[in-house]
DNA sequence: TTTTAGTACCTTGTTGTGCAAAGTATAAAA
DNA sequence: TTTTATACTTTGCACAACAAGGTACTAAAA
């Protein structure tokens, strides 16, 4: 079931403050949502191709750079859409369940 | 979002009470979930072929026979387990907004 | 100076889900 | 007997998630 939030974890980590990929990938597994590279990449690249997300380089302290994601103005939007379409997700679940 | 969990709606509706496939469609749709039977159809068939649910031929007031579909004890297991799921899917968004 | 270890980003091929569209079948009304 | 309404089913496509493997940069060890 986690699947189809993946694209709404995302961009609520973003919302908080820019990250790149691997970290991204840490705070996923932290909180249960476990994922993979080789999911997480490809939705990075899809959400930056829709406009949601933008990057900038950044050296690291150890290893390769690291590529910062953040949201754009209409990343931010899209959240906002994102929030509201959740809690009626979950009335909707609340609605079958109860009657 | 709402395609992650449709497996689930439809175990839900149907640990209220036996349905055929018609009526859990025009059920979702009140419930904002839309979908069509190209999707539902296949759905509950996989779910039977898992041994979550089981059915039977009822005649109709007008029209063809209905299949009635209900949850088998491995059907109701399998939702007790989402039930749990979906909690920690829900702290989980919540968690990765918060902090 | 070459190799190894650690970190980080990326791609390819497979699988399964959701959907549009078309198809089959029953029953009753026109 | 054709149409309308209801109901179940199948086919082919698109795309998301994943496993697995690949590339590349840096620093420390050999």
């Amino acid at each position: 079931m986690r699947k189809g939030v993946l694209e709404y974890c995302i961009l609520s980590i973003l919302s908080r403050r820019e990250a790149y990929p691997s970290s991204i990938i840490d705070m996923l597994k932290q909180a249960n949502m476990l994922v993979v590279e080789g999911t997480v990449y490809p939705l990075l690249i899809r959400q930056k191709n829709q406009g949601l997300l933008t990057y900038r380089w950044e050296e690291s302290p150890q290893g390769p750079p690291r590529k910062y994601y953040m949201l754009t103005d209409k990343g931010r939007a899209q959240l906002a859409e994102m929030d509201v379409a959740w809690k009626e997700i979950i009335e909707t679940i609340n609605m079958l369940k109860n009657g």
